[in-house]
RNA sequence: GCCGCCUUAGCUCAGUCGGCUAGAGCGACGCACUCGUAAUGCGUAGGUCGUCGGUUCGAUUCCGACAGGCGGCUCCA
């Protein structure tokens, strides 16, 4: 939080309003830098209209500050209340709050909102924020009093009854050990409408200078599966124009980049209904990617002192029992096949063989770490309505890792997985992270385990986040049955995070499975395990690439990395000498031999975002030599042959994330 | 799983207020062109309009169920 300095601070005498000092200041009240509100010295946000009893130093908001953004989309979340109220006066009032980038308000209405309702409404709105309607706060003097205003209000009633629970950002309604109200005044002075609300809210719907409703949707009341669902108007709101326009292009980048599409064009993948939702094929350009991914983690896996395994897809549902999953997860594993008195079911998760592995002949302390990986196939019967491209699907790979260790071991072990799962994630170009500690829910019966072992655990995988230096997140009630977690979350290119790596610890498993160690003393002791997965799952893990990179992976990644363009037919086998000489090296080269003029051959090399173009034409024929053209539109003309061949051999095997560019 | 919207050629999309041979661009294929840095021209093939059922003289069009997709909610070991 920012602390209020000497030199923007503001006195609002006793006896006048903050809008008299702002006046008085001479600071904006119109355009983004309006001043909307200001920050009394508890830090709290209070409306131009507040008037301290006694003097009070405070700080200017101005609109297009985080806090006046976040003020303007409430405000706007309020005219949208009003609008849909004008339009479906049976409607009844959820909640309304701003949220990243905009603001949502939830409805009951009879029928579910129509796409060209938005339209209307959005009129309506504009109509509301041109005619300059001021918001006032008013405070109820009681409960009742509050309880018959709202009385119409059947979701506002209820939140007046719970409002010492529910005092976060989402429900702004109520809050600050008070119950208030805002007004909306017209020009003439008359009351046109009004919602429960702790505020604060701009002085006037006027400074409203441009949103945009997004879509409507269905949301359960409250967040809660078991409530009925309102209908839910989604909307943006900017302190410009031209902000509203940025944000909008933020959108179309982010939807020039999405996977599902991309994929399609690039042709990587496909999802056949024939098969399933949630299951994909790889193509062979996808295949690629996937075979290059796999390859290079499996090296590093190997590299770091971790035994390469595989485990089937099935196995009988006694295995699941015995690691304690079944009971947990049985919703969302496939249903089991039965077959000669027992039932198989799928695998959702590959830790149980593994300790099959690790218990399968006698282990001596001097193994410890045991470091098991595999790409585990795993099924997961997600529900229908959740699944989305490659990155939740119902079919993956997890890169999954299990290192069996002492309790000793268990913090160097953790800090070598965490440390090794930042490299990857750096090798393939991410590397801005935070991490996210996600602790058991003490109320909740989920989980499984002694206080003391969550206590342990908890602090073991605390102290090492810790000592990373990275940003670290709680996240309460998030972890497994069986233990805590940490997870890495990575920002790709266009700042979205995503949840890749995940280091569980888990102290539940080893004593289910007996699984056991013979220490130094000749005694057998119990170790403990550790889950780790570093992308997750590979094919989620693309997909966030694909999004990263925009489809124009780095070389070492791309499905074909050179394409050789003959200016006429008759360069083509020249090309083709040069491709075959690039293949022998391991680079996947090729020659576009079709019958295409080679303006369209770069055109199609382009989409099909190709780092390396050779070309050549009778210069280069004669020359001995090829001419670059990179995917960024730069050129390198008549290059001999050798040196373009160690050229692309060297950007390729230096695995960079960057260019090529000339 | 819940709510809403959607499903027409390999891809992107027109169209049919219920009626005779359902269109376009890209892509594919063929022919001509042989060209120095993002689309050469002409032609050909390709669709039981997601599936099943209902209404109707007649359904790609209207209704229902199912499947799949999209946007949210819930969930995400």
């Amino acid at each position: 939080m920012r602390r209020t300095t000497v030199s923007d601070a503001l006195v609002v005498a006793a006896g006048t309003t903050a809008a008299d000092a702002v006046a008085a200041a001479g600071l904006p009240s119109n355009g983004p830098k309006a001043i909307v509100v200001v920050k009394d010295p508890s830090g709290r946000l209070r409306d131009l209209d507040w008037a301290p009893a006694a003097d009070t130093e405070v700080e200017p908001v101005a609109l297009d500050t985080p806090d006046g953004l976040n003020v303007l989309r409430h405000s706007t979340a309020h005219v949208l209340a009003q609008a849909v109220q004008a339009t479906f006066p049976e409607a009844k009032l959820g909640i309304g709050p701003f949220i990243t980038d905009g603001f949502y308000y939830d409805f009951d209405v009879e029928k579910p909102f129509q796409p060209d309702d938005l339209g209307k409404l959005e009129k309506k709105m504009q109509e509301i924020v041109k005619s300059g309607q001021t918001f006032r706060r008013r405070e109820y003097a009681s409960l009742d009093e509050a309880k018959a205003e709202l009385a119409h209000e059947p979701y506002k009633l209820e939140l007046v009854d719970i409002k010492g629970d529910v005092d976060d950002s989402e429900v702004m309604e109520v809050g600050g050990g008070e119950l208030t109200h805002y007004d909306n005044i017209d020009r003439k002075g008359e009351r046109v409408w009004g919602d429960l609300c702790r505020g604060p809210h701009l002085p006037s719907t006027r400074l409203i200078p441009a949103f945009k409703l997004m879509r409507s949707a269905a949301a359960y009341w409250r967040g809660n599966e078991k409530n009925p669902q309102l209908q839910r108007i989604y909307g943006t709101a900017w302190a410009s124009r031209d902000d509203l326009k940025a944000y909008q292009t933020r959108l179309a980048e982010a939807e020039r980049r999405d996977h599902r599409k991309l994929g399609t064009e690039l042709d990587l993948f496909s999802f056949p209904d024939e098969i399933g939702s949630g299951l994909p094929v790889f193509h062979p350009k996808g295949g690629v990617i996937k075979r290059e991914m796999e390859d290079y983690v499996r090296a590093r896996h190997i590299e770091e002192g971790f035994q390469y395994v595989g485990t089937p897809h099935i196995s009988k549902e006694g295995l699941f029992h015995t690691s304690g999953h079944l009971p947990y997860y049985k919703d969302t594993m496939f249903p089991p096949s039965h077959m000669e008195g027992a039932d198989y079911y799928l695998k959702a998760m590959n830790c149980p063989m593994h300790n099959l592995i690790y218990r399968s002949r006698g282990r001596s302390y001097r193994e410890l770490p045991l470091r098991l990986f595999e790409f585990g196939s795993v099924y997961r019967y997600e529900k229908s309505g959740v699944i989305h491209g490659l990155t939740r699907v119902r079919g993956f790979a997890q890169d999954d890792s299990h290192s069996y260790v002492t309790a000793e071991q268990a913090p160097g072990e953790i800090k070598h997985l965490l440390n090794f799962v930042l490299s990857l994630l750096r090798d393939f170009g991410l590397d801005d992270f935070y991490l996210e500690l996600s602790t058991r829910d003490p109320e909740s019966d989920k989980f499984i385990g002694s206080d003391e072992q969550w206590e342990i655990a908890t602090k073991v995988l605390e102290d090492v986040a810790t000592e990373s230096g990275l940003e670290l997140v709680a996240d309460p009630g998030g972890a497994a049955f069986y233990g805590p977690k940490m997870s890495v979350q990575a920002k790709d290119a266009i700042g979205r995070t995503w949840q890749m790596s995940t280091i569980q610890y888990d102290f539940n498993q080893p004593a289910r499975f007996g699984l056991e160690y013979q220490a130094a003393d000749g005694t057998r002791q119990e170790p403990v395990m550790i889950h780790s997965a570093k992308f997750g799952s590979i094919e989620r893990f693309l997909g966030v690439l694909v999004e990263h990179y925009a489809g124009a992976f780095p070389a070492w990644l791309a499905p074909v990395q050179v394409v050789g363009i003959p200016i006429r037919d008759d360069h083509g086998d020249y090309l083709q000498e040069f491709a075959d000489k690039l293949r022998k090296q391991g680079i996947r080269a090729e020659v576009d031999h079709s019958t295409d003029r080679m303006q369209k051959k770069i055109r199609t090399a382009q989409q099909q975002k190709i780092p390396f173009m050779a070309i050549a034409g009778d210069d280069d024929v004669s020359g001995g030599t090829v001419s670059f053209r990179y995917r960024d539109g730069s050129q390198r003309n008549n290059v001999p042959l050798d040196e373009a061949i160690a050229h692309v051999v060297e950007v390729v095997r230096s695995r960079t994330n960057a260019g090529p560019t000339a």
